[in-house]
DNA sequence: ATAAGCTCTTGATAAATATCAAGAAATCAC
DNA sequence: GTGATTTCTTGATATTTATCAAGAGCTTAT
């Protein structure tokens, strides 16, 4: 658990001296390769911290075609935040690409890291912040770029996800078809 | 006030009878057509509430082409969400399209809130996973529809904008140029 | 009322991206 | 290791969207 506290240590960038009442809260536990952690349509009811693998979100639409929203590595969260706040149905279904260990929390016990720790209240708005920001940011790549500038964006800051993922995925995460990715990608090389 | 309180109670859905202290918080102003509430790098050390008026977020980008990032109407917040939490440099500019009035809090005030009313602390999760909702619905939108479905399902929730703000800025802020904007229009009206 | 700015539309064209189809390359299961 | 799957690439083509340019329609200020 001592590893638990270092990552939210430096996920949050401060050392709360309370952090162990807060670790104590998430349970360790593993996926493997193409397990679910959650599907449409369910409620979700765990927030997880990713210790190690790789683990995608995506929804399966109408028309047959996968729309993959995020891949998350290890040292980040992952949830349906969405559901998991309002306890609504969730949007997104989420599935291990590689065995993963986790450390897991329960909406009950994430709801009392309040009272439990004074702190979590600042920590959590942060965290809640940096999540809008990450998507504003995806919103003005999506509103000011072109397939191309998205691409090598996002290649800048996530080199090391374009061994370990089926590109198919960061394409559609892009929102362009796995076509225009290649293409984009010989490019590159020539 | 007691208008204010009557809208923090709608926004929130929920009526703490601490409402009192939060809403005295809160100064109100008014902003004149075309005033600047925050310009891009600078701190954004407000968050306001939209009694009445239209209120422009964009970017002017190095092209010269502004981007929009969203437009708010009355009864809704506004504000550089990162800027104002991590006191950051502004990315965005937030202009009055009208004369507006406001009620206006500072980050210092802000900050205090869930000291003097511990249920602010549930309600400003509440509220931060909203604003993550709205965006993630945005990305969405993005990856899987195209310019004229993102055009629909946005008249289809917001008709009442159409006739109230110059058409190029929605156009910016779904993704597309004012031209496409007027063709998909065109083709509603045949 | 008129002129000056904006804003929106329209047409012609170019560029970006998607679609469809097939084959190559890589990975997985036994 | 071999065959079966999945993933990636490539080409041909269609569709979507952007760009450029001009004009029409509104607003606004004087």
């Amino acid at each position: 658990m001592t590893e638990l506290k270092r990552y939210i240590t430096s996920y949050f960038g401060i050392q709360p001296t309370s952090l162990e009442s807060i670790a104590s809260l998430f349970q360790p536990g593993t996926l493997g390769k193409g397990d679910f952690m959650l599907k449409t349509g369910e409620h979700c009811e765990h927030l997880s911290f990713i210790r190690s693998g790789l683990v995608r979100i995506y929804v399966p639409t109408e028309s047959g075609v996968e729309v993959t929203q995020w891949i998350s590595n290890q040292g980040s969260f992952i949830t349906d935040l969405s559901s998991f706040i309002f306890d609504t149905p969730a949007r997104w279904t989420i599935q291990a690409l590689t065995d993963t260990e986790l450390f897991t929390i329960s909406q009950a016990d994430y709801r009392s890291m309040g009272k439990l720790v004074p702190e979590w209240n600042a920590l959590e708005v942060r965290f809640l912040a940096r999540c809008f920001a990450t998507m504003e940011d995806r919103i003005f790549a999506h509103l000011s770029m072109t397939a191309e500038e998205r691409y090598w964006a996002f290649f800048e800051n996530n080199k090391d996800l374009f061994n370990q993922v089926p590109l198919q995925y960061i394409a559609s995460m892009l929102g362009m078809t796995p076509e225009t990715f290649s293409r984009i990608r010989k490019k590159a090389t020539l």
